[in-house]
RNA sequence: UGGGGUGUGGCCAAGCGGUAAGGCAUCGGCCUUUGGAGCCGAGAUUCGGAGGUUCGAAUCCUCCCGCCCCAGCCA
């Protein structure tokens, strides 16, 4: 794994806690956490922290990390995503090795513990219908009323139980509830429900059960029961805690593991939940779960994150249990350090004007050398065809220069980088009046980009030779939402009119310099003075597509944006 | 008007009674064959507010205020 662990993580609460308790001994010093998601959708960068969290205290303390599929509600839950969900968690880095494990897995044992506390007299069968149950539970400030099943004999609620799991009623007939306290100012102890009856089919299990066992009875057992010592969870379910611990302390289970919860992951300019991704994918807003404008794990990959810079961010987001919401631009700052030290730099004109060198001899080829990357000399260099005809970047000639634009206008001159100093002479237009041609002369001194006389020359415009560019398509992305966050609005509008209609470009016949058409997904490389892309897995050899996975920092955007570039 | 949390610069986040780390962003400057990167520097007299304890408080106490979560047979 990369070094990012040496990010000097400093001591969150949450290890605060972890090495109080192996200074004091407790677990025999042991760290076990787990990773425990639901297979009911695609993760994002919200799991990613949970994730880096978890096995990264593993990592950090010798201990352990299991991966858990909270799979107890059939039908909401498919394979599809226990797959995605796997594969994701390899790609960021961790490996769970053989503690791979599905709370399905345990639902003998969770029937068996359910009976105990029936014959325990902690638990009860009973006949109320939902709303019933609604009704009976009260409000958040005044108590909530007895069920007029909570006194039935143990033995009955047993007989029930088990005709329950034979499936003798129909959904919603019963519901296993525990005997906890009506009057409890926190609603999650007044009596919450343990199993329902649900006829519905297991991606795991299939038709075997009838009855379905709720998160909250099941978490804390299938914890104790893979030896979990710290059980990591997001701020909602401080309030389960109470019943969290009721379970375990009223069950004979081999430990007791401590919940601790701390505060999701929120960024601007995005969504996270699970709902709302799932509707832009459903409703076609985006391409997919992978669209490279989500903040999916899928998603991410495909724009051409790295695995390394998403660890970083984990780490550099910190974790604590205010809500807060970060800034995209720290996600998007830990690509480009993680980038910027290993990614290979490349020529590529994403809006080309043609280039005429009058001065060179039609027909002659060279070429020049180019450094892959500043940052890394082991990196090496490459040869780079130069030739008459080239393609430069629209936005690097200004017929009528603003103060303070050092790149090409007539009469000026600028280093095309690696090879010549050029002079514009000439601009050519269509009958439109648009510049469709710039006729330059090269100074044939300045071979690699230094003259003799030692003239210096503001701008270095990155190039492509037109005989030998390749023709691909190029994709753009900007932020998914066009508000920082939607909630915060003085209206409140649904949140996909907040989306931004610019989110995606889709540029074409961009020009790149020949090496790129061989890159592969999973690659990364600098587009010279623009932003790091990486190959869309769309991309062929004979058809490139790549997507911008990020900016570079843009001084002179920045000029000219405040005004000063006039 | 119940319960559980939480409030430190624009955004995150350390700090745990001894006089406000760090990162991002921003703004200057240097440097530069990427207006990239790198380097240097600037910014909270102040920690939601008001009192109190103390030689000394972001840290302890009291009261007040804001924000978040909870009334699924979801997780």
């Amino acid at each position: 794994m990369a070094n990012d662990e040496n990010l000097a993580p400093g001591l969150n609460f949450i290890r605060a806690i972890i090495e109080d308790d192996i200074k004091a001994g407790k677990n025999g010093g042991r760290v076990h956490t787990r990773f425990p998601p639901e297979p009911n959708g695609y993760l994002h960068i919200g799991h990613a922290k949970s994730i880096c969290l978890n096995f990264g205290l593993a990592r950090d303390y010798q201990g352990l990390c299991n991966l858990r599929f909270d799979d107890t509600n059939p039908g909401k839950e498919d394979v599809e995503y226990v797959d995605s969900i796997m594969a994701d968690v390899r790609w960021l880095g961790f490996d769970w090795a053989e503690r791979l494990y599905y709370a399905s897995d345990y639902f003998d044992r969770l029937y068996e513990f359910a009976e105990h506390l029936i014959r325990s007299g902690k638990a009860y069968v009973c006949a109320l219908s939902a709303e019933q149950i609604r009704a009976y539970r009260g409000t958040l400030t005044e108590p909530g009323q007895d069920s007029p099943c909570r006194e039935r004999p143990a033995d009955e609620s047993l007989d029930l139980f088990r005709r329950m799991r034979a499936g003798e009623f129909p959904d919603g007939a019963y519901v296993l509830r525990a005997k906890i306290d009506m009057a409890s100012p926190n609603l999650n102890m007044r009596d919450p429900v343990l199993y329902r009856i649900r006829r519905e089919s297991h991606h795991r299990t299939g038709d075997r059960w009838l009855i379905y066992p709720m998160y909250d009875y099941t978490h804390p057992i299938s914890d104790a029961l893979e030896g979990i010592t710290h059980s990591i969870c997001t701020l909602e379910f401080e309030d389960h805690r109470p019943f969290y611990d009721w379970v375990l302390d009223n069950l004979p289970v081999p430990c007791h593991p401590q919940q601790i919860e701390f505060a999701r992951l929120n960024l601007n300019y995005t969504v996270m939940s699970k709902r709302k991704l799932l509707e832009l994918v459903e409703k076609g807003f985006v391409r997919g779960w992978d669209d490279p404008r989500l903040l999916t794990i899928a998603g991410l990959r495909r724009r051409g994150y790295s695995p390394e810079a998403i660890r970083a961010f984990a780490e550099t987001v910190g974790v604590a249990k205010r809500e807060s919401m970060v800034d995209m631009a720290l996600l998007e700052h830990c690509l480009r350090e993680d980038l910027n030290r290993r990614a290979l730099r490349r020529m590529a004109v994403l809006r080309p004007l043609k280039v005429v060198i009058t001065n060179y001899p039609a027909g002659r080829v060279e070429e020049v050398d180019a450094e892959n990357n500043p940052e890394d000399p082991g990196a090496g260099t490459r040869k780079l065809p130069f030739s008459r005809e080239l393609w430069i970047e629209q936005d690097d000639f200004r017929e009528d220069p603003p103060k303070k634009f050092f790149r090409l206008s007539p009469g000026k001159e600028i280093r095309l980088k690696h090879a010549y100093y050029i002079r514009c002479d000439e601009v050519v237009k269509d009958g439109a009046g648009n510049v469709v041609e710039l006729r330059c002369s090269y100074d044939p001194e300045s071979r690699g980009g230094w003259t003799k006389d030692g003239r210096k020359v503001l701008g270095t415009s990155h190039w492509v030779s037109a005989a030998h560019a390749v023709d691909a398509e190029v994709r753009l992305y900007d932020k998914l939402l066009s508000v920082p966050d939607p909630a915060a609005e003085k209206e409140e509008r649904d949140f996909k009119e907040y989306l931004n209609p610019d989110s995606l470009e889709i540029l074409k016949g961009c020009k790149l310099e020949g090496a790129l058409a061989a890159a592969k997904p999973g690659e990364y490389c600098q587009f010279l003075r623009q932003g790091y892309f990486s190959a869309d897995p769309d991309s062929t050899p004979e058809r490139p597509v790549f997507n911008r996975s990020v900016t570079l920092r843009d001084t002179w955007a920045k000029i000219e944006k405040s005004g000063q570039g006039k």
